[in-house]
DNA sequence: CCTCAGAATTTGGTATACAAAATACAAATC
DNA sequence: GATTTGTATTTTGTATACCAAATTCTGAGG
C-alpha cells in the first residue's frame, strides 16, 4: 500500500496537470501528484467506491504520507472532478449520476467535434497517413473481434485527432474529462450491430479527414460520441440492475484501463 | 493586504471550483479559496505580472497566512490555468501568449456553441423572455453608448444562455476558461462598426433562441466569439506596441472586472 | 420518536523543523 | 576571459505537533 512501491507501475496515459516533460527528462513528480494518481487508481479499481468519505488520517496511514501532501492531492482530484471537497466535511469520492455522464458526453461531443474541425485545418499529410494506418489496424481488430486491441487503437486515433488540432487547452480539457469518465470503468460490451456501426463511422472519419472536410468530420465525431454515450448508459443500467453482488469482475484480458471515448 | 479584510469586498461573478452554495448559506469559504481569489485579483490588477515567481514565504508574509493554505491555493490557480507549478521551482504566474488566447477562444467557441444548442432544447419560455428583455436593455446601452453597462448585460446574457443549457459540467468548464481570460483585463475598445455588428449579432441570437433554432444559435454564438477574439487580439497588440510605460491605467469608470466573452 | 446538550472526532489552519533541490556566487581550471 | 566546478544560501517538499472550530456521534430527557 505504500506509495513509493506504486510509482513505477503507473504509466497512466493521461498525465498530471503539468506533464510537459521532454521525453528524456527523468520522470520526477511531486508527492501530491503521485498520491492523486494512486487515489484515482483506487477509485477506478473500486477500492474506494463512489460517495466514500476520504478520511484524512486514515488515508495518511494507509498511504504512509503526511496530511500536507494528501490535502494537496485532494485539491488536484477535486479540480479533475473525481472528488468533492466541502468545507469542514472533508473530501468525498464523487458519484457520477446518469445525468453527470450525459453531461460529460455532451461536452466531450463538442470538444471532439472541435478537435475534428481544427484537425482538418492543421493536420499534416503524414499525420493523416498515420491515422489512416491506425484505421486499417482498427479494421483488422474488428475483423478478428479483438476488442481489447480495438479499444487501444480507437483511443490512439481519437488522441491523434485531438492532438492534430494543435490546441493545448483543448487537449487538456479533453483529457481531463476523459479521466473523469474512466472513473466508470465501463467495458462497453457493445453488440455486433453497434460495433459494426462504430467501425463504419471510423472509416467515415478517416475519409473526411483525408478530404479535410472539417464540418463533416466534426459532425461524425459528435454523432459517434453520442452513440457511445447511449451505449455506455445502456450498459451501465443493465450492469447495475442485475448482479450487484458479483463485484470486482475482470471478465476479459483487457490490458489495464478502459477507454472513455 | 491582510486577507480577511478582502473577503467581504469580493462578490466575484464566477465562483470557485466547488461553489455549490445554496444562496442562503453563509458565505463560508475555505482559506485556500479566499487566497486563490485574492491572488487572482492581484494578477488581474497587474500587481503580479505574468511570469512572476510566487515566492511562498514572501506571499505568506504579505497575505498573512501560513504556507499550507497558500500552497493549496496554488493548486487551485494551477487547475484554473492562471499559475504553473513546477516541482521544486515553485509557482509562476502564467503569461498568456497570443497563441494561448487564440486557443482559449477556440475552445470557448465550441462551448458557447454547445450552450446555444442545448439552450434551445431546454430553455423555458420564461427564460427566453428574460433574455429577450436583457437584449432590449442591451440595445438601450448600445444606443446610449454606455459601454460599462453594456458589458454587464452582455455578460448576463451569455451566462443565462449557458445556464439554460442545464449542463453543470459545461458551465463549470466555461466559467473556468472565462476566468483565465479575465486575466487579460482587456477593455476591448471596440470601434463603432464592431460594436454595431456585435449588437446585431445579439439580436440574431435572441431571435434564434425564440425560434429554438439550436444549430443557428450555436453558429451565431461561435462566430460572435470568433470576432470577439480577433478584436481582443488586435486590441492587445496595439496596447503592447505603444505605451509600455503608462502602466496601471484606469481610464474609465468601469465597475470592477471586465468581461471576456 | 424526536430534541438537544455534551463528548468525541475530524477538519482547517498555524508553526516549526529538516532534507532535498534549486539558485546564486565564488573559486579554480582551461 | 570564458567555462566549469564547488560551495553557500535560499526555497521548496514533506513531516509533525498543536489548537480552534465545525461536524458527527451519543445518550438522556421530554
Amino acid at each position: 500500500m505504500k506509495i513509493d512501491a506504486v510509482i513505477p507501475s503507473t504509466p497512466s496515459v493521461a498525465a498530471e496537470a503539468q506533464p510537459k516533460q521532454s521525453s528524456e527528462a527523468v520522470n520526477r513528480r511531486t508527492l501530491p501528484a503521485t498520491i492523486a494518481e494512486r487515489l484515482r487508481e483506487m477509485i477506478i479499481e473500486g477500492e474506494l467506491i463512489a460517495g466514500t468519505r476520504l478520511n484524512e488520517r486514515e488515508l495518511c496511514d494507509r498511504l504512509e504520507v503526511s496530511r500536507t501532501p494528501l490535502r494537496e492531492a485532494f485539491r488536484l482530484l477535486s479540480a479533475q472532478g473525481l472528488v468533492r471537497m466541502q468545507p469542514n466535511r472533508g473530501a468525498h469520492v464523487i458519484a457520477l449520476s446518469e445525468q453527470d455522464i450525459r453531461e460529460s458526453f455532451e461536452v466531450m461531443g463538442a470538444l471532439e467535434s472541435l478537435s475534428g474541425e481544427l484537425a482538418c485545418q492543421r493536420i499534416t499529410d503524414q499525420e493523416i497517413a498515420e491515422i489512416q494506418a491506425l484505421t486499417y489496424e482498427m479494421q483488422a481488430c474488428h475483423a478478428r473481434q479483438n476488442l481489447s486491441t480495438y479499444y487501444h487503437v480507437n483511443r490512439a486515433i481519437h488522441d491523434r485527432i485531438n492532438a492534430a488540432g494543435h490546441n493545448e487547452l483543448l487537449s487538456q480539457v479533453y483529457q481531463n474529462i476523459n479521466l473523469r469518465l474512466q472513473n466508470l470503468r465501463f467495458r462497453s460490451n457493445l453488440n455486433h450491430e453497434k460495433w459494426d456501426r462504430a467501425m463504419r463511422e471510423h472509416l467515415d472519419m478517416a475519409e473526411a479527414l483525408a478530404a479535410r472536410d472539417g464540418p463533416r468530420l466534426g459532425q461524425i465525431m459528435r454523432d459517434h460520441l453520442q452513440r457511445k454515450c447511449e451505449a455506455v448508459l445502456e450498459n451501465l443500467k443493465q450492469a447495475t440492475s442485475h448482479a450487484k453482488d458479483m463485484d470486482a469482475v475482470e471478465p476479459d484480458g483487457m490490458s489495464g484501463k478502459t477507454e472513455a471515448a
